[in-house]
DNA sequence: GATTAGGATCTGG
DNA sequence: CCAGATCCTAATC
């Protein structure tokens, strides 16, 4: 096991006493997060129209999945608070716009109001929706595509329809579709066909499964694909069918972003044939934690990313028993991505690209995709206090803190020796140094140049090597190890 | 070979 | 101006 039971404490945001760097993460007050109305299959279906749901409320764990086995680590509660510190990072390009979907900013009082909704919400934000950025379902998809149900379900309350749950969707596209258009090359744009020459197995499943509307209720929307009609057994509105493959681009989409923000967070390639063996581990457990899974040991995934990827859902269910299937869903995503043609410009270099895809998604392509939730988190009207967590403006002790403070899924590239005294060990100088490079938008940082930077906190006193010198390991000078 | 240390210079905000 | 970023040499592990 590599994380050690040091997991930060509250106290852990950056010491308020170092002159001019305060840089305390937004910590989300749990008022924030609206009332709980929504089955979470219907936030699925939404996610993957498109209607994305603040990043913040995403990463807060589900509170009341009281059945989920405790993990084998100590529960760090503000880990997904100090995740959304990593949810996005500012891209360079100041057009990177949200591409075709347009973006609504929510409650302009609210402190996330800096941040992007790709599609109008219509309905309450649930706070126990188990989406996260990283990942395009909230559930896990079976290979076949159908969601699995877990034991959380079952925690929701019978979902008696109150009126403001009665959502029709296909009111939902049509307003999509106005938005769109209506921010598309000005005004009425033929809505121009979105090629998508492959056949999106599991996204299809997911949007032909309409169990979700009798479940709850829901005015069913008849789907067609291709020419084959679905039919609803209830369904006797003669709805004009909203275009499947439109459906379709628009959760591709939302993949796209889910995969490269994951990337982001964790500095892996999109490409899980790419991933070192840290980073099939960080993956992992990234996953696990986000899924709200028991966590395994990450040696059970001591493996490169083409042996995950050559993995079976057996040899999954062996290395984790409760999870496998997830994990081999979600993986399941992440192969089906990397046939997709987008890729963070961070791995274009090394990124096999094996057939040079034209753009499926134009508009969305041509923004970097990468940082695509951090860049909306800056362009909406109020900005969030000051030095915000996420900034390029970061420096470098309080960036190696914010890896510090997220042992779940940074354990195994940096990680507390010694957490009270500050006596940290670079674990991965390289993964270290990429996710510099990345936040700092320094596609060339390597560790050489990071320990130079590091070695320049040894004359302000910030850092220091440890009394015995030791490779890799670094200690905060006070105050700046509280 | 990787890491460490530190000088010199450049650069972006 | 500051905080790195970059490049470098030399020493050490």
């Amino acid at each position: 096991m590599n994380w050690e039971n040091s997991f930060v404490e509250e106290t852990d945001a950056m010491p308020q006493t170092v002159p001019r760097s305060g840089c305390s993460p937004p910590s989300a007050s749990q008022g924030e997060r609206a009332v709980p109305t929504s089955p979470a299959d219907l936030q699925h279906l939404l996610r993957l129209l498109g209607a994305s749901s603040p990043p913040e409320s995403m990463l807060h764990s589900p509170p009341n999945l009281h059945t989920k086995p405790p993990p084998p680590y100590p529960e760090d509660n503000n880990f997904l608070d100090r995740l959304y510190d990593f949810e996005g990072y500012p891209t360079p390009s100041p057009s990177s716009d949200e591409g075709s979907i347009p973006t609504v900013a929510l409650q302009p009082s609210s402190p996330y109001s800096s941040l992007h909704y790709t599609t109008p919400v219509y309905i309450k934000e649930e706070p126990n929706r188990l989406s996260v950025p990283g990942f395009a379902s909230p559930y896990p998809l079976s290979p076949s595509g159908s969601c699995v149900s877990y034991g959380s379900h079952n925690q929701y309350p019978s979902p008696t329809p109150q009126p403001e749950e009665y959502i029709d969707i296909e009111q939902l596209l049509k307003e999509n579709q106005i938005l769109q258009d209506s921010t598309q090359h000005s005004y009425i744009t033929p809505k121009t066909e979105i090629e998508e020459p492959r056949d999106h197995i599991l996204l299809r499943s997911v949007l032909e499964d309409t169990t979700f509307q009798k479940r709850f209720n829901l005015r069913p929307v008849p789907l067609e694909l291709g020419n084959v009609k679905m039919e609803e057994s209830s369904g006797g509105d003669d709805l004009v069918a909203p275009d499947i493959d439109r459906v379709l681009s628009m959760a591709i989409e939302q993949s796209k972003r889910d995969v490269d923000s994951t990337c982001t967070v964790l500095g892996i390639s999109p490409d899980p044939m790419l991933w070192s063996t840290a980073d099939v581990k960080a993956w992992v457990m990234f996953t696990l934690q986000h899924f709200n899974q028991p966590l395994v040991p990450s040696e059970y995934f001591n493996m490169d990313g083409a042996a995950l990827v050559a993995l079976t859902e057996e040899e999954f269910n062996q290395r984790a028993p409760q999870s496998g299937s997830t994990l081999y869903a979600q993986l399941e995503i992440w192969k089906a991505a990397r046939h997709e043609s987008w890729k963070t410009s961070q791995w274009t270099d090394h990124q096999p690209s094996p057939t040079p895809v034209p753009a499926a998604l134009p508009s969305a392509d041509d923004m970097s995709e990468d940082e695509d939730s951090e860049s909306a988190g800056t362009s909406a009207g109020t900005t969030v206090g000051k030095a915000k967590t996420g900034s390029t403006h970061i420096h470098l002790w309080q960036f190696l803190k914010e890896l510090l403070a997220s042992p779940h899924i940074h354990g195994s590239a940096i990680r507390w020796l010694d957490r009270s005294n500050g006596v940290f060990k670079i674990e991965d100088s390289v993964r270290v140094a990429r996710l510099w490079g990345k936040r700092k938008n320094r596609p060339a940082m390597n560790y050489d140049k990071l320990s130079r930077s590091i070695r320049q906190y040894y004359k302000k006193g910030i850092m220091k090597k440890t009394e015995r010198s030791q490779r890799l390991v670094y200690q905060f000078c006070h105050p700046y190890c509280l």
